[in-house]
DNA sequence: CTTTTCTCCTGTATGC
DNA sequence: TGCATACAGGAGAAAA
């Protein structure tokens, strides 16, 4: 599942392999990959042909590729992988793959770039740009934590503040973007918190702390090449990160903690799996006054 | 306004 | 063997 740390590897293969070029032709197949370019895909599509490709950029786990026409009018293209999306940078022969949903060809004849999706949760649509250089339609994704300027006092502050869960508000893309069930379980184990813990219930120091650990183990996953458990989350070329071997808690269950050895648990949370240690990370006391199921 | 739940999708694993 | 069900989960819409 592709979290800050892959959507960054990601990144720069296409830095490397497709910053420079000039877009040929764009195809999309199926109206689902552009759902969120409103005029559609054939709209897309026309659009885009000519285009330099001139940086490729990233907030959270948003892509976008900044667009140049020959007038020198400038536009985003955001790629969001979803679940299961794939970028590809492979020869025009290739096969194509069972679930190909957009085709790039550049005026270059090098390779194409392609753009894979089973569960089709990605998509890709076009925007203008705001003036700090961030599609208009992904305005209201916060700053992640490897962003220069990422304001941790004040996202611990907002933190703070809120009535709700913290692993909740760490997986909030408006709070603070990039993490995901995987990176937001592995930061609270190494903070020793509870994903169920009300923020409101955490000093700010603690939050703060927090958002540390996720900074540090998305940079520590980075440097492996990213999280991939299956063929699902691979880098241009195809190939599979390792930080899989390196988690301490998520998808760990019944494996010894690797602090304390008490066997990792699991529970539901949100409607998915939190993988957490029973005995670092202890549940919260459930409050007088709050209300409960009760058979 | 804030917070929570629902929905989209398909391949894989599991149970009867 | 076949069919039903659970699960993986990001993000925006809808509901509370």
């Amino acid at each position: 599942m592709p979290e800050l740390p892959e959507v960054e590897v990601v990144r720069r293969g296409l830095e490397d392999h497709v910053v420079g070029r000039t877009i040929e032709q764009a195809q999309f197949y199926g109206a689902r990959v552009a759902r969120r370019h409103l005029p559609g895909p054939l709209d897309l599509s026309d659009r885009l042909a000519g285009n330099l490709v001139a940086q490729a950029r990233r907030r959270g786990k948003y892509l976008w590729l900044v667009l140049r026409t020959p007038s020198g009018f400038e536009q985003g293209l955001i790629a969001h992988l979803g679940m299961s999306g794939q970028l590809l940078v492979e020869d025009a022969g290739a096969p194509d793959e069972k679930h190909l949903h957009a085709r790039f060809t550049f005026a270059d004849r090098g390779p194409e770039l392609r753009f894979v999706d089973q569960r089709t949760f990605g998509g890709m649509a076009l925007s203008d740009l705001t003036d700090g250089g961030v599609p208009e339609t992904i305005a209201h994704i916060a700053p992640d934590p490897l962003e220069a300027d990422f304001d941790q006092v004040g996202v611990a502050r907002r933190m703070k503040s809120r009535d709700s869960a913290v692993k909740r508000a760490l997986l909030d893309q408006t709070l603070v973007s990039g993490v995901g069930n995987i990176y937001a379980d592995e930061a609270l184990w190494r903070a020793q918190v509870h994903g169920e813990r009300l923020c409101s219930a955490l000093t700010r120091p603690a939050l703060s702390r927090l958002l540390d650990h996720a900074r540090e183990v998305m940079l520590e996953a980075l440097g492996q090449g990213g999280t991939s458990f299956d063929a699902l989350y691979v880098n241009i070329n195809g190939a599979s990160g390792y930080f899989d071997r390196s988690l301490n808690a998520y998808g760990q269950e019944g494996r010894p903690c690797p602090r304390c050895g008490a066997p990792i648990r699991r529970e539901s949370f949100m409607n998915r799996s939190s993988y957490s240690c029973p005995h670092c990370q202890p549940r919260p006391r459930p409050r007088a006054g709050l209300r409960t199921a009760r058979p």
